[in-house]
This record gives structure tokens, C-alpha cells and sequence, in this order.
DNA sequence: CCTCGTTTAGTAGTTGGTACTAGAATCAGT
DNA sequence: ACTGATTCTAGTACCAACTACTAAACGAGG
């Protein structure tokens, strides 16, 4: 087995880390055959902060509710946003998301992440799906990476309107149309 | 303010270091105002963990939750089915499946139980979602067990048009139409 | 007063680090 | 092949937050 270089070596790192925050330095440095100076040395130059800071980090996600909203309630990632306006997630469907058979992504998923991101666009207290008309162009294969925007139309004080789109390598794979319910406290009266 | 004696301290110990994992011996020493060795000492007895052990496992239940909760390939249980036909499923909205703050089921859950539903219902190698309309109804709550009925209406050789309506104590939640594009081959060219 | 439960103090050792210095190995270009 | 930079390894001192242990002080009850 031949030791990576550097730059591929860092990348992965950062791969093994956040997919398993738990490993140590001295794990690390065994994964990747190399000396724990080295791992400390990447880490310092990735940011990785160390093991007990990112369990630290792991944990508070779940006590951190004010946070959660934003990051845990949404499926995919979301990579660009503007509040009341328009937002950009990001989803690989993996192993767990996809029919066995034929690796096609469940549509649920698909959905999923056009809702939360809907969810997440809205800048209300209050924001639930209240209708959908939703369409499946293309399948989405294992390992797919979709970008998903969502565009708001309008918002009329209760109602807001969103247009998603969904795309694996510039191809529309899903389109979708959402009426979001909404509510601010004491800004509308409703 | 006086010193608490020793089993009420224990006791408050107990109650404070379950709230907030995060609390350290020398911060526990403190709020108590008595020695480290004393918060030690309790937690020897009491047989808490130290804090690092502590900040782990909560951590360890996050990720945990996340890998369950995204490796769900159906969402609901089938309860009764007669393929090409009709299927009823059962869906309990649990912790994962509600927004923190109002406790209310995220849409894309109710939606996944309907189109896990129209998947099932359909008797073929390859059924994927093609179009939906729908409609949430009515705020599913935690807790609440949602039953859900697919309706075949018709099957003209590739699309299957499928309705749903979903219910929690006979009153109505979530309502769709579903296109199910379907082939025995499982071929799909978009 | 003495005793026993409780509390505090202190030491040595552990894990998983940071921050730093210094030297060895490797490679890239001339 | 030699030079110089890059990269890697080694080693030291230090830290937080402990465990595990010993020993001493306190405090109230018999």
C-alpha cells in the first residue's frame, strides 16, 4: 500500500473526520500511516479542531435547539441562502436513499429536500407545506449529486409561493410548485 | 445559603448533570461550594461518568438518530394491501419526525408515507413517482398515528393513477394524487 | 472524649491533546 | 549530483479533566 501525498491525504482526512468525528489523532495517524505529528500538523492546517472538540460539537447540535432549526430539520445541505427570497441545497443521494434494485432514489427524498428547503427559505416562526404539485423528471441515480433551488414568488401575509427546481449536473431531475403556510408572531394578524 | 447534606446533593447532582452534560467536576465543585474530591466522590457513587464520557454519549445518540432515521427505506407499516388495487399503511409521528419547537410532523414524512404507499400498491419490477398533487390538511402532531389509503383509479399500461388520502382519528390530514410511472422491463428513459 | 461518617487535601498517573523546536527524509530543478 | 524547499518525524514542555489512591481534618452523636 503506497502512502498518499499531502493535498490527497489531507482531503481524505477531512473526509474520515466529519463522517466519524470520534477518531483520534493516534487513530488517524494509523488509518493513514503516518506519524501523529503529521496528523496534528494537517489538522492545524485543515482547522480541524481536535477529537474532544468535535464530539463537543456533535453533542451540542442536539441541546442547541435555537441552531437545529436550520441545520438539523432540513435534508441535503443547504449551500446558499436568502431569507424570504430564494435558497440552494445540496443532497448526494447515498446508499440508504435509493431503491435496491436499480439505485434509483426514492422520490421521497427528492421531496424531502425541496419541503425542508421551502421550510428553511421562509424566515417565519411558523412555516408548514400546505400543497404541492410536484414533478419527477429524471431519475436520480446512487451517488447523484442534486442541487435544489428554491425560488419564492410572492407572499401575500399567510401564503408564500415557491418554485423548486432540481438538477443533477445542470439536468432537471424535479420541479416543484409549494404553497407554504406561515405565521410571524404579531406581525400579521391571522 | 447553607450547604445541602449529602443525599440531597447527590440528588441535585443527579438532576443537574442530566440537564446539562457538559458540566465539568471543577464547575460542579462550585455550584455546590463544596471540593472536587466531594462532586468525586459523588460521582463515584452515583456512578456518573466524567464529563468527557458524558459529552460522548449524547453525542454517540445524535449520530445514531441520524443514521436510523436516514436509512429508513419505507416510512409506515403495511397493514393491509391488495396489489394493483388499494394499500393502507400506519405511520406513528415520533421525536425524529416533528419540528423541535411546535411538535409538528414535517411534510415531507406524511409525503413519504403516501409515496412509499403508491410504491408498494403497484405490482410491477419498476415503479417510480411521476407527478403529485397534494394537499396537507390539517398539522400532524407527535405522537399522533397517521393511517394512510392508496386507491388505485387506473392503469393504462405504463402510468398508474393513484390516490390518498391520510387520516389520524378518522379525520383527514394529507390528501395527493399520484402518477406512478411504471415498466416490467426496469427501464425508464426521461 | 472518642468515634465514625463526611469532607478536603494532596500525589501519582492517564488520555488526548497544544505549541514549539529541531532534525531527517524526500522531491524538484538546475 | 548538489541545493534548497517541502514534508515528515521526533521530542519536549505544558494543559485540562480526569482516575485512583492515601491521609488528614471536621463535626455531630453516643
Amino acid at each position: 500500500m503506497v502512502k498518499y501525498k499531502k493535498t490527497e491525504r489531507q482531503e481524505l482526512l477531512l473526509e474520515r473526520v466529519s463522517s466519524d468525528p470520534f477518531l483520534t489523532d493516534e487513530r488517524l495517524a494509523e488509518i493513514f500511516k503516518v506519524s501523529i505529528q503529521t496528523i496534528r500538523l494537517d489538522r492545524l492546517e485543515l482547522d480541524i479542531p481536535e477529537v474532544r472538540e468535535r464530539i463537543k460539537h456533535v453533542a451540542r447540535e442536539e441541546t442547541d435547539k435555537i441552531r437545529s432549526l436550520s441545520l438539523q430539520e432540513v435534508i441535503g445541505e443547504i449551500i446558499d441562502i436568502e431569507l424570504n427570497d430564494h435558497a440552494l441545497s445540496l443532497f448526494i443521494a447515498e446508499e440508504g436513499h435509493v431503491f435496491k434494485k436499480n439505485k434509483i432514489a426514492r422520490g421521497h427524498y427528492l421531496f424531502a429536500q425541496a419541503n425542508s428547503l421551502c421550510v428553511a427559505v421562509i424566515d417565519q416562526p411558523l412555516a408548514l407545506t400546505k400543497t404541492a404539485q410536484i414533478d419527477f423528471v429524471r431519475p436520480v441515480k446512487l451517488g447523484d449529486k442534486v442541487i435544489s433551488k428554491a425560488v419564492v414568488e410572492k407572499m401575500d401575509g399567510r401564503i408564500a409561493t415557491i418554485q423548486v427546481v432540481s438538477k443533477v449536473e445542470q439536468r432537471l431531475v424535479f420541479k416543484g410548485r409549494f404553497e407554504m403556510y406561515y405565521t410571524g408572531e404579531g406581525e400579521y394578524d391571522g
